[in-house]
Formats: structure tokens, sequence, C-alpha cells
DNA sequence: ATGGTCGACTTTCGA
């Protein structure tokens, strides 16, 4: 069987519901992992996802700010966790269950990190480190456990390649792409031996980006985009998320040209199982 | 060499 797992930046899921249903109505993901949805649980418009077959949703809500929710045709489970280093809605975590057995899938939406990349001057830029290393120390509390198959998805707020940002250089002193950061989020993977699917089937020379600044007026004329949102998966689920080749993961930038789009693509993987 | 744009919700913050 086959299962599409999806990660969506949304900013504000309010103001843009109908661009969610549109794109589960074109692309029918079974699960859909939402960040920035910038409101409360009792916000969140459960109504229109479940009338289209989403009857599972788990939502982690914060008034104005962040906010993540997973919404799936499948069953889920909610594992709580709580490790945020300043308390803020930026993950959930969740078991989902289909029909030859079950994942664990952990939805994160990294922090941005402010401008300065100076942790001494900028309290973003310490957070967002504070928090890398708290999924590091989650997950080595997780695989004592046993639970192997995993999945990792999310705005992670960085761009670990060089081919994932516009250009390199440029952007070396650029929170998102710098070396302490992509460090930090390299000690975690490697701690943990989980794979970044896009860059296993891409080849290093290949640029491949999930998010375009509003700023940036062209996108199409000049590509000046980053690779922020990310589908990871446990050794244990490898062979399943490569099972698809290059046809199995896609950046959706079309979305990207949408009426008052966000300013994050959706990323999708379909995993083999 | 700097500014450029969004969204939520107050007159500013976070991205």
């Amino acid at each position: 069987m086959s299962l599409k797992i999806t990660t969506w930046n949304i900013n504000s899921v309010r103001l843009r519901i109908d661009q969610v249903t549109r794109f589960l109505e074109e692309q029918q993901s079974d699960v859909l992992c939402l960040q920035e949805i910038k409101c409360l649980e009792n916000q969140f418009p459960y109504k229109p996802l479940r009338e289209m077959g989403y009857a599972h949703i788990e939502v982690s809500g914060q008034k104005g700010y962040h906010g993540v929710a997973t919404v799936s045709k499948l069953p889920l489970d909610r594992l709580p966790t709580s490790f945020c280093p300043v308390d803020e809605a930026r993950h959930v975590s969740t078991k989902v269950t289909h029909s030859d057995g079950d994942f664990e899938l952990h939805n994160f939406y990294i922090p941005a990190g402010g401008e300065v990349a100076d942790i001494a001057v900028n309290p973003k830029f310490k957070h967002k480190l504070d928090f890398i290393e708290a999924m590091r120390c989650y997950f080595s509390g997780r695989f004592e456990t046993g639970d192997s198959e995993q999945v990792l998805v999310g705005d992670f707020n960085i761009a670990p390649h060089e081919n994932d940002v516009w250009s390199h250089k440029q952007l070396l002193k650029v929170i998102s792409h710098t070396p302490l950061e992509v460090g930090l989020l390299k000690d975690f993977q490697d701690c943990h031996d989980f794979v970044d699917v896009a860059r296993e089937i891409l080849n290093d020379d290949e640029k491949l980006f999930s998010w375009w600044s509003y700023r940036s007026k062209d996108i199409n004329k000049s590509d000046r985009g980053r690779r922020l949102d990310h589908i990871w998966v446990s050794q244990a689920l490898k062979s399943a998320a490569m099972a698809g080749g290059r046809t199995g993961l896609t950046v959706h930038k079309d979305c990207r040209f949408w009426e008052r789009p966000s300013d994050h693509a959706p990323v999708s993987l379909t995993l083999g199982l």
C-alpha cells in the first residue's frame, strides 16, 4: 500500500482554509501536517476537513502565533510531548495507524530565530538552538522505548545543504543557513540516523526550495528560495520512503502562485508500505 | 546599500 504525507506551513489556516481543501482535493494526501496555523484549538476549521473525510485532527494551538495541526484520514493517537523551551505551540506528535501497522509522526515548527546570528544579543536564536537540542533529547528517550518507525516533518526553518539555498556564500551569515544551526541540526540527525528524504533522493548539486520570501517579488524570474520544509524518516522506514524514487517526493511549487499564498509550498512524500 | 511583504491584532511583533 502507499501512504501520502504532506507538510505545509500555511501561515494562518483560517485565512487559507479554502487553499487547504483545494490542495487535499487535488492531491489526496492521507495525512497533512500544518504549521503556523495562528489560532487556538477551538478556532481551528475542523468542519470542512471532516466533511472531506479527514476525521482525525490533532491540534496544538496558540493565539495569533505559531501553532501546528495534523489532519488525517487514518486514525491518530496523540503522543503527549512537551519540550519547547519557552512553551510555544510548535509540535504535535501522533501515532498513525494504517492497514499494515503504525508509525510515529512528529510535526514540528522550529523557531525561525530572529535576525542576528548571535545568542548573546538575540534570545530568539538561542531559543532556536535550544529547541533543536530539546528535539535531540526527546528522541533519545523515544528510541529507548523501542519505537523505531518514525516520520519527522515540518518547517524546520533551516536549509542544511549548500544547494538548499539560492546562494550558499551569500546566506552563510543569514539565520536558516548559518553553520552553527546547520551543525546542530546535523548532530541531531546523525545522533538518531534519520534520513533527510529529499536530499537522499536528489544529487548533491541539485537545488531544491520550499520557501520563497514575500519580499522577493517575482520568484519565477529570480528563484531565490530556501528548503526550510523537511520530511525525515527513521532507518526502519528508509526503504518505504525511497520506494517511489524521485516521483515519491514533491514540492508543490504551484501553490506558491495561488492567490494570496503562504510563503511556503507544501512538500509531499509517498511511503510505499 | 538597504528595503522589500505578509498575518494577527494591537498601535507592534513574529516571520
